[in-house]
DNA sequence: AGCGTAACCGAATGATCGGTCGGTACAAGA
DNA sequence: TCTTGTACCGACCGATCATTCGGTTACGCT
């Protein structure tokens, strides 16, 4: 392997891709992709606009990043053995719950992925590997509908989109608490875990109240 | 009432502030706000650039009307005579219901409306009337969980921004057959109707089936 | 026919865009 | 101490942005 490279932050004022990444995706999510010029990441990130480039190649390699991210932590969630082992309805349980988890995990990437247009390449690239998560977890939903675990009067595609609408919605109103680099692994983040069981239960009991 | 205007199409290439906004709201949709420039809308409405502003005072107006036909179809659903009257689970019922017809109904405009981010003033002057919705609704929901209506084990407050989440996810993924023209009042579009049929029961009755 | 005016246009404006360039500061290895 | 390479910078570039301006066209009305 490659001799061992020196800790980035021995070196002083010194950007990581992934810190400078960091501060993009916020500035994205605020002012939108296309509304965030290369002046604006500047200006967050403390750098000159031209260090950015030394960086990245440029503002479209920082999107690609971005998105990319959302998407690798959303598709390992289909080879996790619970999505993979029991019934239909229990791996899409499990595939629901998880997906809200990663998306609270990793909110300003996954936020970003759900806002692109496909206005240029990355965000088309973004697209397509959106849709192929959908149409793998769509399956899920035909099969547990096929054990007639589903309800049989709502189609099992309409239904997932629904399904997935909602937990996608979720990036429009929650910013926990102290910014984004709370909630460090492994402390069980109170406000987030409420939000994962309401998802489950909305999704599979409904609203109504049993009594 | 006011002397009968001139029928607009009598003159020869005429325009209305209403059929430009028609066309501006589609490119808006797929190409973004930000993303869209003049010269987008000049080529998509067939006439130049500068002719755009002989209609409205500029871009931004655009946008703050677009989005203000949208704010307006959703208010007038909490003055209808079911969202008034009745128990709160069956005037929310109406309220879902009607919402999930009047997105739809109108759905560039709504579309437009939800992916507002606040970046200027008819951008925020929209997201503080989003919330006013938004807070009506809630009160809502909480009326009828204090009536025992719905589960007891999900907070009203998320319960309500989760239901809406899966109405609103509908413009990321519905498209009338035929373009946005298509679908005349009273013609009772089949998929338009499955959809709100399906968003009542899963919000209600969830996924699970009952068996 | 002649007037008033709504609708329209091409060309230009200053501002801002994403990106490039030549060069400086400085830490680490020799 | 000298060399090397990373991190960074100010100044600048052509392109594109929203908007403006000085007209021109053609319709409705008298």
């Amino acid at each position: 392997m490659v001799a061992n490279t020196p800790p980035a932050a021995a070196r002083r004022d010194s950007y990581t891709v992934e810190s400078l990444l960091a501060v993009t995706v916020e500035v994205f999510n605020t002012r939108g992709y296309d509304g965030t010029s290369m002046e604006d990441l500047s200006r967050a990130a403390g750098i000159s606009k031209s260090s950015i480039y030394h960086h990245v190649r440029g503002k479209e390699e920082l999107l690609r990043l971005a998105v990319g991210r959302a998407l690798d932590g959303l598709f390992a969630i289909l080879d996790e053995p619970g999505a993979l082992e029991g019934r239909p309805v229990e791996r899409l349980e499990h595939v629901v719950r998880r997906t809200a988890e990663v998306l609270l995990a990793e909110l300003p990437y996954v936020t970003l992925l759900l806002r692109v247009r496909g206005n240029t390449a990355a965000e088309q690239w973004a697209l397509g590997r959106r849709r192929e998560f959908d149409h793998r977890v769509a399956e899920l939903v035909r099969a547990a509908a096929d054990d007639g675990d589903l309800r049989g009067d709502v189609a099992p595609r309409l239904a997932t989109r629904l399904l997935f609408g909602m937990i996608n919605s979720i990036v429009e109103w929650y910013h926990p608490v102290g910014g984004p680099q709370a909630g460090t692994p492994g402390d069980g983040d109170d406000a987030a875990d409420r939000i994962v069981e309401a998802v489950v239960r909305l999704a599979f009991g409904g609203l109504r109240s049993k009594g």
